[in-house]
RNA sequence: GCCCUCGUAGCUCAACUGGAUAGAGCAACGGACUUCUAAUCCGUAGGUUGGGGGUUCAAGUCCUCCCGAGGGCGCCA
């Protein structure tokens, strides 16, 4: 239980007493910090079924709750608001068993589920850039949240590896060096080697692209392939998997290189099999239709407000696209995994695709009605200019560029400021590394996942003000200040009513944990948290102003303080590892 | 054309889903380092939440109409 469940607690039994329903007694921390600590708004609720003035309610309210031991204070303000302040022995004893506690009181759940969190979605032939940014860390958090909230996670980055691209490149390929001998049917032995790099890659694909969009017969004929490759064309299958290598070899170091890992390392072409005997069902049933000549499946729905376009399970070429991929992923995901729940977080913008998924699931006995199907969509990371983010010469920026960027900012940064100059140089460079990508996840994780957001290089390099380096800072404080304890031999102790209002606070903010993380997990938003963790630094970088603990005379306190102390610590890096932020250990 | 987002301080973003005086950071100005690490802290200034109307004891939040921006609308992912 948390300070805030039990004051809701409270709170609802006044209610109750005077006949009213205890949700009215729901707490929330104050809003105006000077007045009170926490307050409740359930009196103006109530008033307007009961026909009393809201005032009246919440006064007899306030006369019931002042009698228990842990109020210090409660009064009634403006048309109705119940002000709360505990009392600071109370404050202590929250404040010593949800320090001790290994989840800092949060309750893990009793009843854990098997959460799919699919995320980053890399695609072959292209290394990742910036537009992948969001999903990697945005999802990377949501697969912590899960995890810490005691739930089975399975992450899976689900590669872009089994459609269209595939044929463009192969076509392209076979365009450009058609002497290769994954274009002769008579061969069975293939090179162990790949005959393109990632560069290579990189701008044969969006040069295939364009040209299948001015001509016609190319793109028919990448089609062909797509066709061919999915149904076991032996050469293409192993250009395939050369292709798959070369560039899962480099999603991997940069995902290595964001501290971001995946249980599974599942694609599209892991449910290859799964895929015609899925479309055969199809066919068979009364669900799907010939148009055009695709298979599809209609999904409007009476209520609907527009027209949505049908899912189409099979091009009229015979090949499979990506929503046959994505329903074949959920039978796999259902039948293998025990999938409770599936988080699919990607760009807002396939909206209509997850709609489209999502109801052929349903329809079709893919997901029974009890396994959750979400798409967490997210806005787009634009330039400084309002429009997609791109480098100055108008390219895309590689994700591992923009690593290395943030990074040698970092080094950059320690450099002119003198900072940990003694240290030798690998440490400085492990320092530069995590302080670097801290701001850029952070930069990230703190909006609001929704919303377009922009992307300023200059701001991800500043490391001062709300940050992930300012959250980094202020954990390195507190293991210095608990090192140098350590080292005069002194220990953590009972923690003691609060003295000071930097300490109260802080003690106080400490103990929003369980809500805020319980509500990042509810709306699928680590900004929250994010939002919280920041919080929680400057409470404590005020609290380290006004409390010198090594050099406090009284030992009791000094033994409460440092455990005060120790407790922000831990708080702190739970946050931020459920932002996926590490903390070094000096810097 | 239809539909979905969004519009908050000079800039970048929040706002616990309807609560009090809309909060942070950056930029600007002023203050605090013989220091438990100043990548810090304190203070000042900055707002008709795009605009009008409505619902409510209470609206940035809900409804409605304008204005503006972005996005999606059948064989790409």
């Amino acid at each position: 239980m948390s300070l805030q469940t039990r004051l809701s607690s409270i709170v609802g039994d006044a209610f109750a007493r005077l006949g009213f329903s205890e949700r009215y007694g729901d707490v929330v921390p104050s809003q105006r910090p000077e007045l009170a600590q926490y307050q409740c708004n359930g009196a103006m609720a109530v008033a307007a079924g009961a026909e009393r003035p809201p005032r009246d309610i919440a006064m007899e309210v306030v006369a019931i709750v002042s009698s228990h031991p842990d109020i210090d204070r409660a009064d009634v303000a403006g048309p109705g608001f119940i002000n709360l302040t505990v009392t600071d022995s109370a404050l202590a004893g929250w404040a010593n068993r949800v320090s001790g506690d290994q989840h800092l009181g949060y309750p893990t759940s009793e009843e854990p589920e098997t959460v799919v969190v699919d995320y980053a979605g890399p695609n072959v032939a292209k290394a990742m850039h910036v537009g992948h940014i969001r999903a990697t860390i945005i999802g990377d958090s949501l697969a912590r949240l899960f995890t810490f909230a005691g739930h089975r996670v399975i992450r899976d980055p689900h590669f872009g590896d089994w459609g269209f691209q595939m044929g463009l490149l192969i076509a392209a390929i076979e365009d450009e060096q058609p002497e290769l001998p994954y274009f002769d049917e008579q061969v069975v032995e293939f090179p162990a080697v790949s005959p393109v790099s990632l560069d290579d890659l990189q701008t044969i694909y969006p040069e295939a692209a364009g040209r299948a969009r001015e001509d016609a017969s190319f793109a028919d004929s990448a089609r062909e392939k797509t066709v061919a490759l999915q149904q076991g064309h032996r050469g293409y299958h192993a250009l395939w998997e050369q292709m798959k290598a070369v560039s899962e070899s480099s999603q991997r170091e940069d995902f290595a290189a964001l501290g971001v890992n995946f249980d599974l390392w599942y694609g599209e072409s892991d449910v290859r099999d799964r895929l015609a005997p899925m479309v055969d069902r199809f066919r068979d049933s009364e669900l799907s239709e010939v148009s055009d000549g695709a298979l599809i499946v209609r999904i409007e729905e009476a209520d609907d407000n527009r027209e949505l376009p049908p899912l189409i399970l099979e091009s009229s070429a015979g090949g499979f696209l990506y929503s046959t991929f994505d329903l074949a992923t959920v039978e796999m995901r259902v039948q293998e995994l025990g999938a409770d729940l599936i988080l699919y977080v990607v760009d807002r913008r396939q909206a209509d695709h997850f709609t489209q998924v999502f109801r052929v699931a349903r329809k079709a006995g893919i997901a029974p009605g009890d396994v959750g199907l979400e798409h967490i969509g997210f806005g787009t990371m634009n330039g400084p200019d309002g429009k997609p983010f791109k480098t100055r010469e108008g390219g895309v920026v590689r994700l591992s560029d923009l690593i290395q960027m943030v990074v040698d900012a970092a080094k950059a940064r320690l450099d002119e400021a003198h900072l940990a100059e003694e240290y030798p140089e690998p440490e400085r460079f492990e320092i530069a590394a995590k302080v670097g990508v801290a701001a850029l996840k952070y930069g990230d994780l703190v909006n609001n996942r929704s919303s377009d957001y922009v992307f300023d290089i200059d701001r991800f390099s500043s490391f001062e003000g709300k940050t992930g380096p300012y959250l980094q800072y202020a954990a390195v404080r507190i293991k210095s200040i608990l090192r140098k304890a350590a080292d005069q031999g002194l220990e953590t102790g009972e923690i003691l009513p609060a003295q000071v209002m930097a300490e109260r606070q802080l003690m106080i903010e400490l103990n929003h944990l369980p809500e805020i993380v319980q509500r990042s997990i509810d709306l699928r938003a680590p900004n929250h948290v994010a939002e919280y963790a920041h919080t929680v630094a400057l409470m404590f970088n005020r609290f380290y102003d006004a409390c010198h603990i090594l050099s406090e005379a009284d030992p009791a306190r000094q033994a409460s303080l440092l455990a005060v102390a120790e407790w922000a610590l831990r708080t702190l890096e739970t946050l931020l590892e459920l932002l996926g932020i590490s903390v070094p250990e000096r810097m």
